[in-house]
DNA sequence: CTTGACCTTCCCATGATGGGAAGCCCTATC
DNA sequence: GATAGGGCTTCCCATCATGGGAAGGTCAAG
């Protein structure tokens, strides 16, 4: 299978399998003589295991060790699971932030008439009145 | 006042004050003799005014409407307005798409043990089974 | 007159992704 | 067998906002 089709099968685009290759998140993939690269079933795996673990907004740092840890058998499941609580928190700190960020201008804007005069209190909350 | 007091006073680094002025978003500033960039009570407002924005999630493109609107005195508020609520769509639209990851993770960690066994939903669910 | 703190510009890195160019390879069609 | 087109390769560049750091000039205090 060549780089189009794993992309196609794993969902994964095939400038990212190349970049995941070239961080080492990957193996490296097998090549044809011509030097094109050669997917298998097991591979198309990986591909999707890292698709689904983007999609859950893991950063590649931590889909690392997940993939560590999805390949060794003597795993502990807590080191699986504080992973995946401590991701849980860092989403949780983010919404917090960009919640209050949308709580404060929805206040702001529902104090904006939003017609054609230039009064508007949220310029003036910008510019610090 | 230099660079360093403009910082502390606004809250924007120097780093990002110059950053500022090499893409436009504020005006360059004067310079004394020795090649010093310069600043007053007016830059610091407006850097004020920049910090506030990009503090609500602004991203700088949009700033460089506001600050256009806040030195607009014929603007209309519902300009204003639109870039808010614009943004505060964007801000909920992140947070949705948060929110469902966290949901799923924390779902599928209520169901890993989290113990020293390797058997574990987590792993399960990226894994495609 | 030296020292240390500040300023200048320039380059590099982040994280994950896409765009695009130049050039090679493979297959199908004529 | 030649040619066309699509897929592959690598390499560079861009995003967005931010920080780090080096090399070198400047200023003020001791």
């Amino acid at each position: 299978m060549n780089i189009g089709e794993a992309a196609s099968a794993s969902g994964v685009s095939a400038k990212m399998i190349r970049y995941y290759e070239s961080i080492g998140l990957i193996p490296e993939a097998a090549r044809t003589e011509a030097g094109y690269r050669s997917y298998g079933t097991r591979e198309v795996q990986i591909l999707r295991f890292v698709r689904r673990a983007r999609d859950l907004g893991f950063p590649v740092a931590t889909i690392q060790e997940l993939l560590g840890l999805w390949g060794d058998k003597a795993r502990h499941s807590s080191d699986v699971k504080r992973l995946a609580m401590d991701h849980v928190a860092a989403l949780e700190q983010k919404i917090t932030g960009m919640q209050a960020m949308a709580d404060t201008l929805r206040h702001l804007a529902e104090a904006c008439c939003g017609d054609d005069r230039p009064d508007c209190p949220i310029l003036q909350d910008l510019g610090g009145a």
